[in-house]
DNA sequence: AGATGCCTCTATAACGTTATAGAAGCGCTC
DNA sequence: GAGCGCTTCTATAACGTTATAGAGGCATCT
């Protein structure tokens, strides 16, 4: 076993109250006992037991971030920024994949952790308002992205309406004028499609074009294959799109690839946009026009508003923030990018 | 705070050692005291404080995977397996991120988690054979990837050798002579791009071929836009390759895109096969040729080996165990498929 | 001088769990 | 009926930490 508080106060000839003071500085001590304490930690090479602390504190310093998936490259970026926020504050943060699974978001959400965490930042998938309003646990929550809105918790993301409909803002401003949404369906009810559907019909009205429900496909997940599968479907309509909006860009990729594979170009035949400017999207060819949310941003976000209720801070401010994002353009809609850049 | 056995043992009028043994089953309990027992826990909805236990039993249930980033597919992917192998084993997996920074590497190897941890899983980039030997924690260690060799710890990686002659060995059937090599440098004495360069070498001396220096470009690191530096260089020799076979898919798909922007054709002008099979490759166009390492079981064996340490279980066989691979021929090397196959 | 206050420091009781030693009950043998 | 062994249970001491109450020393004020 380790060095404990006890070896420590033994050599220094103190008490052990002593010694945990100097180390976390609870209540001050005199400069002599201090160096004592200090030559003798160093000596002995202490370093606390945390499951010692953590039972006696009541906190594990432990923090959970729920996502659907980790191959995911959005989330992975986003998890990696999250992962280094969380140690900045003294938290080690534990994944917890849902695969975007109902249940499992549903026996996250109500506090069924592997471990006790202090607090869990998630982003809902499958389950929805009414199951995030009749949550059990009380363990701090702070949700990230477009599943759920309009509930009495920290809740970060972009304005989902507003970037989608400068996604389509784009394709319009290049002459486009049949646009294809393709995006995950989350449950009928859900409004995580819904928010970004809606933009793309806002964008569409407002430009005076006619919203048409056979350009708009709905995929059962969120990855490459499934942009591919529903491409194939809208290339095989009698009129084709001429451009597609993608719900991320995992799904805006497979588009390209259907549309590659199908003979046709991109963008001469079909222009194409995602959300959330994964690094891929930058080396592919052609190189993705996308809408790039602030992931640092997000991610630093929700680690503060976490970590700040955990530790009763007053947070002050509205519980939902929207983060700023930014259109960037790059050859899917004709716009010519080095690789690695925009 | 929550229930305790203490609660449980009252409301069931048994001892709370009697509790404990319900939950744990250290020791047998009659059928009537385990029944009320149950019930108890049952109705007041006992869950155990894991810090205590782990307080008590000397071990958190946390293992850690200390990989160089999370935003390599090859990672998160090899992540993801990794997290649900644990958690069928009943442990929580921290991620812990390198940086593929020395001093992180090193204090990691040195048991400085941010988290106490039972065992680490550590595919180390910076670190050599020297360091690991000379590892002051005794915590339980398996290491993955091609960093390190011929240590006196678990070892799980493809046999890198064989993987890069097998690569090679493809761009040679296909008539290509002038084969690149673009590899991450991991300090000159490192072994890591040795193995897959020795195999490159060794590919090319089987079939007669003549070891040309030049075409061997060293890059800082491991991501796309190493690989779009080192292929640029290349292409500015007098005489460029006909073929690249890049030390992963992420540099590897730097590389075609590289050669793309040149105005050049891959495969026609450049052939390229990189190594990892991330679902990108899968995706992109032309689709990438690969080796794939059997993830699932690098994963697993991994975790597995691991936890037998840590619980004390003997462990049979060698210590470093090669995983299977295979070749993926895909478009960049002349081979069709349709998107996400292969 | 006595009261008051401020610094330091110490003793100790938790936090919730598990492992150990042993008590109680009961049936069996001699 | 004493002795023994078995099963079932209990009391209790840790594990290493932190928070609370308060003791002791010394200076300052009334």
């Amino acid at each position: 076993m380790g060095v404990s508080l006890k070896d420590i106060a033994e050599r220094a000839g103190v008490s052990l109250a002593t010694v945990s003071n100097v180390v976390n500085g609870y209540r001050p001590v005199g400069e002599r006992s201090r160096q004592r304490v200090q030559r003798a930690i160093d000596e002995l090479g202490y370093t606390p037991n945390l499951s010692a602390r953590h039972l006696r504190r009541g906190r594990t310093g432990l923090i959970a971030l729920a996502i659907p998936e980790l191959t995911n490259p959005y989330f992975a970026e986003l998890a990696e920024i999250a992962i280094r926020e969380a140690g900045r504050h003294g938290y080690t943060l534990v994944m917890e994949n849902t695969a975007a699974a109902y249940d499992a978001e549903l026996s996250l959400l109500n506090g069924a952790q592997r471990h006790v965490i202090d607090g869990l930042i998630f982003g809902p998938v499958r389950v929805g308002r009414d199951e995030v309003l009749a949550r059990t646990s009380d363990t701090p929550l702070v949700l990230i992205g477009e599943g759920v809105h309009d509930v009495p918790h920290d809740h970060i993301a972009i304005d989902n309406v507003a970037a989608s409909r400068r996604a389509v803002q784009h394709l319009m401003e290049l002459g486009r004028q049949r646009i294809a949404f393709i995006g995950a369906r989350v449950g009928d009810e859900s409004q995580a499609a819904h928010l970004r559907l809606r933009g793309y019909r806002a964008a569409l009205t407002e430009a005076g074009l006619p919203y048409r429900p056979e350009l708009v496909a709905l995929t059962a997940g969120f990855g490459r294959h499934d942009g591919v599968r529903a491409m194939r479907n809208l290339l095989a309509l009698d009129e084709p799109p001429d451009a597609v909006f993608g719900y991320n860009d995992l799904i805006a990729i497979g588009a390209v690839r259907a549309v590659l594979e199908a003979g046709l170009g991109v963008p001469a035949d079909i222009a194409v946009v995602g959300i959330d400017d994964i690094e891929e999207g930058r080396f592919g060819t052609p190189t993705l026009t996308t809408i790039a949310p602030d992931k640092e941003k997000i991610a630093h976000l929700a680690v503060r508003r976490l970590v700040a209720r955990i530790e009763g801070a007053a947070v002050t401010g509205p519980l939902a923030l929207a983060t700023p994002f930014r259109l960037v353009p790059r050859e899917t809609t004709g716009f010519s990018s080095a690789a690695g850049t925009g």
